[in-house]
RNA sequence: GGGGUCGUAGUUAAGUCGGUUAUAACGCCGGCCUGUCACGCCGGAGGCCGUGGGUUCGAGUCCCAUCGACCCCGCCA
């Protein structure tokens, strides 16, 4: 047994000393970040959580000390004992939070020995990403990996006192449940005493939750993972957590009032952010139109114009027939085209070619009308007003897709922030919130061909609309919004279906048979029988709003053990085979 | 399912038109050094060029396949 651990205990962090302590004996425990031999004097740079702090060995003072420091490398796990020193002047290292003291060594223990790692623990050094998972364990030592890691605890800490604070009770509800379709890809979990049967890990604790509505919990909330097999993104992971949340015998503004009081209370407390509220709000119609897409970036404008009416009507054939098919021509406009050369625009338009639009057609406006290639189909009427609408002048760039509505949005909702990320219209520091409202009940899938939830199938309609259930799904506006943050969709929720034969029509209109919805529903619908309370809620994507917050830009990166884009997980091996014994337990077979 | 970027000492990269012994920096090992803090100086070791096949007198370099990481589209109620 160490002598430290039974005899002396750690006093401080490393990284929590400062001036204030000269003349203070302390214990420190920590890694050897790094060491600086001089012959005479050795440095060592000891490192825990909360920062690094140097110790000096001098050997006519400590040789024994001075001796063992002699073998130390990187890694090493020490415990130290020694005296706060404030530094002379001129020995004062500003880069460092500890740079106006040192640790004048007393007694010297080496808790553990280390290999030499396999990269540079000094956050300065790029390592491939492939190597950082392997070692993890070892990546999370850096600075920047902890402060994120450390903030996502912080943030679900505040969010829980929030909560609390409101009302809430935080309940868990089941990782081992019943697979329903609808939704994403579930993960399966095959069960031992029912051959052939398996469990569904949620993809969201959704049906729980209002099921404890039912039950009369009023408000309940839990941070809690997800799962979804599904193909993955940069923001994206199979295991996720949610801030989930339900509420009865609430509205929607009850449920946008205590979010909007829930960031910022969670913005103030873990970044010192005051935020402005109420937060603006879009309908899904507004947004798609401006923005092109349900998640808009509203930090900068750069808006997208609809030129339909008046590009529509020219004799530019690619417009005019877009325009008789009855799809759009839009449009964004760059004040200062300049910056924007001839290749930079063939770019732009290999760029929405990802988006399944055929091109970008451009026009540089200057004091007498038009140049480029579609200048010459174009009259000055025409010019005139689509400058007008675009609010373009002189030196200006107009970029326009033309193709069908979907495509359309599309295209020029990921070309304005390609452009503005190009441009550097973007300011990072800016926080940029939006709640988008009216979403459609339903959307057309053209590969399942029969309508889809846009949200989920427990979702209510707004009440005028239900007329059009029969008649038209696709103008059934649905009581959802999502919140918006920087143009990444934070969260998201509705009011929901409270009466069963309301769900009944929506499941039929979802083209689920009366028997197959009993079958994978049957107990929500019997539960909706039984005084269920109007509720509604919401649920957010804990590791996207930390993303944010910490300015990652991996998802991997607020993630303590991310998995990587084929979900393999580097560190352990997972997935990994099984034997046949095992899986002659479950009833499966290999094929 | 589709498109793209990448894979060379422990790490990060260079490697021209296919041609002699595959470079560099950092790290590592050894030596010197008493105020460094990315310490400095001197010396040294270190390579399955992701893997498998092919073309060629000759392949890190060209071709095919394959594995892996990353980014995007589809997908993710």
């Amino acid at each position: 047994m160490s002598e430290f651990i039974t005899e002396d205990k750690r006093t401080h962090y490393c990284g929590s000393i400062r001036a204030k302590h000269a003349g203070e004996n302390v214990v420190l425990m920590g890694w050897v970040h790094r060491r600086r031999d001089l012959g005479g004097l050795i440095f060592i740079d000891l490192r825990d959580r909360e920062g690094i702090v140097q110790i000096v060995l001098d050997p006519e003072k400590k040789p024994q000390a001075h001796a063992l420091a002699h073998d130390i490398r990187s890694e090493f796990v020490l415990a130290i004992k020694g005296r706060v020193n404030l530094r002379p002047a001129d020995m004062i290292n500003p880069s460092l939070k500890t740079g106006e003291i040192e640790i004048i060594i007393d007694k010297l223990e080496i808790l553990n020995e280390s290999d030499t790692p396999p990269f540079v623990l000094d956050g300065e050094t790029e390592v491939s990403e492939n190597l950082l998972l392997k070692y993890r364990y070892l990546d999370l030592r850096r600075r920047d990996l902890q402060r994120n890691i450390i903030l996502r605890s912080k943030v679900a800490s505040e969010t829980r006192s929030y909560l609390q604070e409101e009302g809430f009770i935080e309940i868990e509800t089941p990782f081992l449940t019943k697979s329903t379709p609808e939704g994403a890809r579930d993960y399966l979990v095959p069960s031992r005493v029912s051959p052939g049967a398996f469990y569904a890990l949620p993809q969201s604790p959704q049906l729980f939750k209002q099921l404890l509505m039912v039950s009369g919990f009023d408000k309940y909330y839990q941070i809690v993972k997800c799962f979804r097999d599904e193909d993955l993104r940069a923001d994206r992971q199979p295991e996720f957590t949610q801030i989930d949340m339900e509420m009865s015998f609430i509205s929607e503004s009850d449920i946008i009032n205590i979010i909007e009081g829930m960031m910022a209370h969670i913005f103030k407390t873990c970044l010192d952010r005051d935020l402005r509220v109420p937060f603006p709000r879009l309908t899904y119609r507004e947004a798609i139109d401006r923005y092109g897409r349900d998640n808009p970036d509203t930090r900068f404008s750069l808006e997208l114009e609809d030129l339909t009416d008046i590009a529509g009507g020219s004799e530019f054939r690619v417009f005019s027939e877009v325009a008789k098919g009855g799809g759009a021509v839009k449009a964004l406009l760059l004040a200062d085209g300049k910056t924007l050369s001839r290749k930079d625009i063939d770019a732009l338009g290999a760029f929405v070619g990802g988006y399944g639009a055929k091109g970008v057609a451009w026009a540089r406006v200057n004091e007498d009308g038009w140049t480029g290639s579609i200048a010459k189909f174009f009259n000055q009427e025409e010019i005139k007003r689509i400058n007008e609408k675009m609010g373009a002048g002189p030196g200006s760039l107009i970029l326009f897709v033309a193709d069908t509505a979907d495509v359309v949005n599309n295209a020029l909702g990921a070309l304005r922030i390609h452009l503005a990320e190009k441009l550097g219209l973007i300011d990072k520091e800016t926080l940029s919130f939006a709640w988008i409202t009216e979403f459609p009940m339903f959307e057309y899938s053209k590969t399942e061909e029969r309508y889809m939830a846009t949200h989920h199938p427990f979702t209510s309609p707004v009440e005028e609309d239900l007329p059009f259930l029969e008649t038209d799904p696709g103008k059934v506006r649905a009581r959802a919004y999502d919140l918006v943050l920087n143009g990444s969709e934070i969260g998201g929720g509705s009011i929901r279906i409270h009466k069963s034969d309301v769900q009944s029509m929506i499941f039929k209109t979802l083209g689920l048979s009366e028997d197959e919805a009993r079958k994978k529903f049957g107990f929500l619908l019997d539960a909706l029988r039984y005084g269920t309370p109007p509720h509604g809620g919401i649920a957010f994507g804990l590791d996207r709003m930390i993303m944010i917050m910490a300015g990652a830009e991996s998802i991997r990166d607020v993630i303590a053990f991310p998995k990587t884009l084929k979900a393999t997980c580097l560190l352990t091996g997972a997935p990994s085979e099984v034997s046949t014994e095992q899986l002659a337990e479950l009833s499966l077979k290999r094929n």
